[in-house]
DNA sequence: CCAAATAATTTGATCGATCAAATTCTGAGT
DNA sequence: ACTCAGAATTTGATCGATCAAATTATTTGG
């Protein structure tokens, strides 16, 4: 069972084969009576373009390049799985699609990147877990390849890099937004659940919620310092230093946190200590943040997405080509959105209102018999 | 920067193109020094071959096709991502990769596997979350598409049926395995938290449990129907059905889950009751039954993987054809991994000892300052 | 009506790799 | 030295779509 080709739509319409490939990719330029009945054989023989031939003849190939990460990263490791969906779904509304590559150091990413890239496979990469003197994008920049990342780079010399397109999260605005809500709902001591400095990210959020207990509360140096423990991104780690916060008699009355896991592990540890009232706001808006009902700061992927591709495709928005200096836009901050969940979710709490949800109609792995 | 091509290759090494061609892909017809003076070449040349050029020639894209399902899918959602790692590292193994698409229906997905198949864009595609009387199998069937799934169709017609390839998880065994394994710890009295009935992974799951019960311990079914709840696959849910069975007075002295959502929320519950010793298995080994120090059953999604890409090339190994009836294997169980936590790393319980643990060094949106 | 300009369509060629048949080379046997 | 068979290499062609130039058809203005 044969593919149709335009050689046989031709026959069928009668008309030559580029009218054909007019008729699809430019049918403005036909007259109407003409694309009527190429289009009326396009339907009789149920005709596709064949991709390879078309990405062989243009030269390009309308393909991003993502590398899966295998690291299980904790609770925010489904992230990336919905970063993933999102820039498919942005690539499939442009005609364009996501191929995965695994690697399994950074050696063998670059070594990766250049197969797909030599062997015409793909157009651009979008880079994630990046850091300031990355080797894939000196390479990438080196040879001319497409990239965008998804986060700064947080170097001095390289977050203004015309050549080094991103796109990121505005995390000292989203913790700020948060922080100012809770103050807003009456609270005068909002603790801060963070990393171990320095971290690029980290310290960016902390900075908005210094910002926002600075411009709300008049907080002193002093108070913040007394209200911010840093952990290392651990469920079990967060509630060993919140438990020690919480015991230290410095209590806060709410808490803002840089992961959804310090934030877990901030609850585990108010929980146990009777505090179960406490309001705690996580970062990432994981499915473990939705399970137990914590109010988190959502990374609004799908926009990061629609940033990503826009800043790949340039000004003229239809071709990926290597940016020169001054092409335009080269960076991109995403607001995020603070996504708020009542106390009644938290069955930790010793509440008993909870409503019968509707059941998980889906588990990737399981079926229902009809 | 135009890459090189064969013809600079022959030209260089002063060979035909077909013998460059050999080189790459038959190198045992050709000559020792023959085959020197290419080698030599092409990597002078840093030639690559052009995959596009190479799909449209051979007629077959070496591509396997995967729908990412958009449904965050609570605390199991993680799975999804790292079945399609193990997938596409497996494909890479074999010269082969890995094409995302996603569909907002299943009149979509069914759109789009056609589109992609009828672009000669993807050569099979390996679903997920099935069910009997599922449209996209019979349209793959009907239009003779190779496709595996991964998960049983459950249906007297259909499990059987050659034309319908899967892979999957025994669950049974792999309860079974962990309600032994309690029952050799000293459990006498191991309940078991599940979904309703009917359920095709459900009840397969809970048939191994019973079993181990009925073998073991001798359990009479007004034991078994004591010692076993079923709720929706949530949080919130479990952690209700869960405190109702435990206050009920038929304390259990373990719990066997099919799922690692119920088993947080049965660890919650359990906690809750003060019973901060019950040890409980869950499902799926997701990244919260890691954080929280949960018990839990692993799907050795890479096994399932392997076990895919067999049954898709069949006997001959070598490339994905539509299977004849009798063309050998179709179906394929996988025993899954009993992952045991130790209860000192469940804060939850009170305990305190908890040892400090490497650094989370990754996190996808996470940039670390040299 | 004719000529020029524009619109529409067609023809020649290309993209880069591999299939398949033809040709050449090499070694062994007589 | 010659012949034959098998190995090695080359040549002709193909895959299916689109680029680009050439040709044909149509419209407009004088």
């Amino acid at each position: 069972m044969a593919q149709p080709t335009v050689e046989d739509v031709a026959r069928e319409a009668n008309v030559s084969r580029q009218t054909v490939s007019n008729v699809i990719n430019t049918p403005s330029i036909v007259k109407p009576a003409t694309l009527d009945r190429v289009q009326l054989a396009i339907a009789r023989l149920g005709y596709r373009p064949n991709l390879s031939a078309r990405r062989l003849r243009q030269q390009k190939s309308s393909t991003i390049g993502v590398r899966l990460d295998p690291i299980r990263n904790g609770i925010s490791g489904a992230m990336l799985d919905h970063f993933v969906h999102a820039l498919t779904e942005q690539a499939d509304a442009r005609s364009m699609r996501v191929l995965l590559f695994t690697a399994a150091s950074p050696e063998d990413e670059i070594e990766q990147i250049r197969s797909l890239h030599e062997g015409a496979d793909v157009d651009a990469f979008v880079l994630t877990a990046t850091a300031h003197g990355d080797r894939r994008i000196a390479w990438l920049i080196e040879n001319d390849v497409p990239f965008v990342t998804f986060g700064r780079p947080w170097g001095i010399d390289d977050m203004d890099d015309p050549k080094h397109l991103w796109v990121d999260i505005d995390g000292r605005q989203g913790i700020k937004d948060a922080t100012v809500r809770l103050i807003d709902n009456g609270a005068k001591r909002v603790g801060w659940v963070g990393w171990p400095r320095p971290s690029g990210t980290g310290d960016d959020r902390r900075r908005g919620w210094e910002e926002a207990m600075r411009e709300r509360l008049g907080a002193s140096e002093a108070e913040l310092a007394a209200l911010s423990v840093e952990s290392y991104d651990g469920v079990s780690e967060a509630t060993e230093t919140v438990a020690d916060m919480l015991r230290s008699g410095e209590l806060p009355d709410a808490l803002v946190c840089a992961s959804d896991s310090l934030a877990l592990g901030a609850l585990i540890a108010a929980s146990s200590a009777g505090l179960t009232d406490l309001p705690i706001i996580g970062f990432d808006n994981t499915p473990v943040a939705e399970a137990v009902g914590l109010s988190s700061i959502d990374q609004v992927l799908n926009r990061v997405a629609v940033a990503t591709f826009e800043l790949l495709l340039g000004r003229e928005g239809n071709s990926i080509v290597v940016r020169g200096p001054d092409a335009g836009e080269s960076h991109r901050l995403i607001r995020p959105a603070l996504v708020l969940r009542t106390p009644n979710h938290l069955p930790l709490y010793g509440t008993t209102t909870t409503q019968r949800t509707a059941p998980a109609v889906r588990n990737h792995h399981r079926k229902e018999t009809s």
